[in-house]
DNA sequence: GTGAAAGCGCTAACAA
DNA sequence: TTGTTAGCGCTTTCAC
């Protein structure tokens, strides 16, 4: 590889005359206790644009210790949210000036990615990581990033040591129950993929709860993975074993947004009509679901804020290891759509009129 | 930030009574002309491993001078489609020992976000740009960047020096607007946005010798932004506004499937009825458009293979500068669903189901 | 205000 | 087969 003329600081220190020492104290605007004057830096700043310097990163980062990257740190990256979260950190990020590398943790452990091609990173933002804080400090421990700043983001969180921004989807979960059952269903089920540990996942346990307090059954229905194709395969199988005179589920609650559109379009595959027969809430708040023929209502998730937060809270412990704990927790909002009306009428003049 | 105790390559060659040299050359494996014994190069691997030790890739790359980073160069993070090409460019590059970062070129000049935050890269791949290959080497050249290797990648790609795979979409509309007069349309209009510099798309020139060779007349729809809700409000207030004794389109062709999705909403929101009254084919082939009560039609990109192919091509740039360009052109395929089918009797029945 | 010297951790060259 | 030397480009410390 023909490494190009480097333009170094020692390239324009001698050009400006003052040493290379000056060069980098110019350029890097130091308010510590070494001063350079105006005439000099104005001469150092001109010059390096005119000979089109640019800082070696690598250097810098071998004797600072400082990478200025922080890793985001996901367990799955084929679903619409998380790139709807994973460029909003991005942004966020991009404000305190540093840098992202995408860590996909492909199992529960992501040790092979880390330990990788991925450069070495001053923090880490871990999303929806189901797993606890104590999994997650003993897997940075075994990477020898014990000491590495991380902030934990999403619905999965408990109380602990760690910096975190948590989504209160237990909340989220009672509210569309609630909601499902207002709008008069009576057999609501609950739609989620085995991968998700489910029976750890806040959203099982209070769908669980709020149907029991509605004096109504549990029940769950599951895939295998959080696909829509295999949502869809699904419920044409789940709902189309069932006879007429047997009753079957006429409200369902979607572990998230891709698994609803999926069973969407399963129940479309079927002929049952949606929210007629079956009303539909899904979660987390994905674009596309809103411009379905018949718009999905979600649980949506407070991605802005969230990523807002947890980016803040990061940057506060890089620059400060001793601060104390930061933890919040938000709310998601149900977001009615048309899916899981109560205004059943209205949709029945709209599916006659073709 | 308490930098915790580093583990270098002289700690564990003292640890195994080596010298520096001996363990680097041990760890990385080196075939070169030095060769290092099988017995010390156990002890040393079995000692890094103890150790927990992890290179301090910055000092590497100071060295070497190379970094092991891609960037991935992008107009725009908006788009399901970007996405799916990006998480396939990431697993592609990740093969060859490659990581990525994401360069969101803001305008038409990515010049901010390289010379910033971001840290240097052995190469670029760049999708689908469309300002031309003189163009990119002068933003590079700009940049001090000259001689970094790029592969350019998608449906923008003009005959040059550079590595590029290509998309020919001419193709691909050729056949898109075929079908849709195939099966009756006699209005075929194109929908598209302002930001994709339409007038030099193929899309767009293929679009308007297809039509007026089937003795057409072209009519454009153009939106501000290549949103869903831009385009749904577009098609609302354009196909709204037609008098029923008018003619109007009966046959679009959008730019993309964002662009399409938000589109058959709008017909939705207006009770036209696709395809009957108008059919629609987009382009790119999202996941979520054949997730629709009506699935879309759609000009299906080959990104699997667009990728790996660039992948590849960047990567042996890399290795060896003086190969010769490798260039190539892919065929999108046109997949034909519900939104353009001609069965139009059978989605009669369908829609009056309810 | 500025400069000189040292060194971050690693690898490339050459010598042994 | 292994060790020695040198240096990548930058920042830090301290002396001037």
């Amino acid at each position: 590889m023909p490494r190009q003329p480097t333009i170094t600081l020692k390239a324009i220190a001698e050009r400006a005359g003052v040493s290379s020492m000056t060069v980098s104290a110019a350029l890097s605007g130091k308010s510590g206790n070494v001063l350079i004057s105006e005439a000099t830096r104005r001469r150092v700043l001109d010059l390096a644009q005119e000979m089109g310097y640019r800082p070696n990163v690598a250097a810098r980062t071998l004797v600072t210790g400082r990478t200025n990257q922080i890793a985001f740190w996901t367990q799955g990256v084929s679903n619409p949210y998380f790139n709807a979260v994973y460029h909003l950190a991005r942004r966020d990020l991009r404000h305190y000036g540093l840098g992202v590398t995408l860590l996909e943790a492909g199992g529960r452990s992501p040790s092979q990615p880390l330990a990788n091609v991925d450069s070495a990173v001053d923090g880490v933002v871990v999303f929806d990581w189901p797993n606890g804080e104590a999994a997650l400090r003993e897997t940075l421990a075994t990477l020898g990033l014990a000491h590495l700043p991380f902030v934990g983001m999403g619905c999965y969180y408990v109380a602990g040591e760690a910096d975190y921004v948590g989504v209160d989807l237990a909340a989220g979960t009672r509210q569309a129950v609630e909601h499902l059952y207002t709008i008069g269903c009576q057999r609501i089920a609950y739609v989620v993929d085995q991968g998700s540990h489910y029976e750890t996942d806040a959203r099982w346990s209070a769908y669980t709860l709020a149907v029991q307090r509605a004096g109504l059954e549990p029940e769950y229905i599951v895939t295998s993975v959080a696909s829509r194709a295999s949502a869809r395969s699904l419920v044409t199988e789940y709902f189309g074993s069932y006879r007429d005179d047997k009753p079957r589920p006429d409200g369902l609650f979607c572990h998230n947004d891709v698994i609803a559109s999926g069973v969407y379009r399963g129940l479309c595959d079927l002929g049952i009509r949606v929210p007629q027969d079956v009303a539909l809430v899904g979660c987390d708040g994905i674009e596309d679901i809103e411009y379905l023929e018949r718009p999905l209502s979600t649980l949506r998730q407070p991605a802005e804020q969230m990523c807002a937060l947890a980016c803040q809270f990061l940057y506060q412990r890089i620059q400060n290891a001793s601060l104390s704990p930061q933890q919040i927790v938000l709310c998601p909002e149900l977001i009615v759509r048309e899916s899981s009306s109560r205004e059943l009428d209205k949709y029945q003049d709209i599916s006659q009129r073709s």
